[in-house]
RNA sequence: UGGGAUGAGGCAC
C-alpha cells in the first residue's frame, strides 16, 4: 500500500492526474488507506480539479476509511478553489461535529475558504477563536484581508504578528507588500521590502520585487523600477 | 521522506 501511495503521489506531483486516478481506481479496498485517499483528493486540489476532489471525498465518506485533518483541510481548500461557501459551510459543520473544532490545519483552511468566498469577517471570527496559531494561520488572515481590500487591516495584523513573535515568511511579505500596493503606500512598501533582509535576514523573492516594481511604476518612477530590476540577484521572471 | 492547510504583480477575456 505504501508503494502504491508513493507512486500515486509521484504522479500527482508531476501533474499526471489521469495516471494517478487510474492507479487509484485499480487499488483494492485494502490498499486504499487514509493516506492514499487523501493523496488523491489533495492531488486533485493541487491540480485545480476541485470538483473531482469533492466527488472523491463523498466516495471516501462511503468507504470504511475516515477523513482526518489532512483530508479535511484539502477538501476545504477545494471549496476555496471553487469559491463555494455553501459546501464549505457544510464541511465546516461536519468537521466541528467530528472533533476538529480546534485543529490548526482545518481552521487555517476554513479561514482561507471564507476569505476566498468574500466572507473575511467570518475568517476573522475563526482566527480570533483559534487557540493555536502558526505562520500559516497568520498568513491566511493577512492575505485574506489583502484580497478583500482590507489592506490596512492586513498591515495592522502583520504588525501584531511581529509583536506576537511569530516569524514571518515569504508568503507573509507577499501579503503585506500587495496590501501596500493596493493602497499605493510606496514608502511603507519600501520599508517592509527592506526589512525582509535587514530585519528578518531573508532574501526578497522575485514576487517581493514584483510588488515593489509595481508600486514604483504606479508612481511613475520608472528609472527606479528599472534599477531595481537590474539589481535583482536572481534573473527577473 | 507514502498524504496535508496560507501566495503577488501584469496581460488577455
Amino acid at each position: 500500500a505504501i508503494t502504491l501511495s508513493s507512486a500515486l503521489t509521484a504522479y500527482l506531483r508531476l501533474g499526471f492526474v489521469m495516471e494517478a486516478s487510474d492507479l487509484f481506481d485499480g487499488m483494492t479496498e485494502n490498499e486504499r488507506d487514509g493516506v492514499s485517499w487523501t493523496a488523491m483528493i489533495s492531488g486533485y486540489v493541487q491540480n485545480g480539479l476541485y470538483g473531482q476532489a469533492l466527488k472523491l471525498f463523498v466516495k471516501m465518506l462511503g468507504s470504511s476509511v475516515r477523513p482526518d485533518s489532512f483530508t479535511l483541510s484539502s477538501v476545504v481548500s477545494a471549496c476555496a478553489g471553487l469559491a463555494c461557501v455553501e459546501i464549505g459551510k457544510a464541511i465546516h459543520a461536519q468537521a466541528m461535529a467530528i472533533g476538529f473544532q480546534s485543529d490548526l490545519l482545518v481552521s487555517s483552511a476554513l479561514l482561507n475558504m471564507y476569505a476566498k468566498c468574500g466572507e473575511v469577517g467570518d475568517s476573522w471570527v475563526l482566527f480570533e477563536l483559534m487557540r493555536v496559531r502558526n505562520v500559516v494561520s497568520w498568513n491566511a488572515m493577512i492575505t485574506g484581508f489583502a484580497q478583500n481590500g482590507r489592506d490596512m487591516d492586513a498591515i495592522v495584523l502583520y504588525e501584531k504578528m511581529l509583536q506576537s513573535h511569530i516569524k514571518p515568511d515569504d508568503i507573509t511579505f507577499v501579503g503585506v507588500l500587495s496590501a501596500c500596493g493596493h493602497e499605493r503606500l510606496l514608502d511603507e512598501g519600501l520599508r517592509y521590502f527592506h526589512s525582509i533582509s535587514e530585519l528578518h535576514g531573508m532574501a526578497p523573492s522575485p514576487d517581493h520585487y514584483a510588488c515593489i516594481i509595481n508600486l514604483l511604476g504606479h508612481f511613475g518612477k520608472l528609472e527606479q523600477a528599472m534599477e531595481l530590476i537590474m539589481s535583482m540577484p536572481n534573473k527577473p521572471n
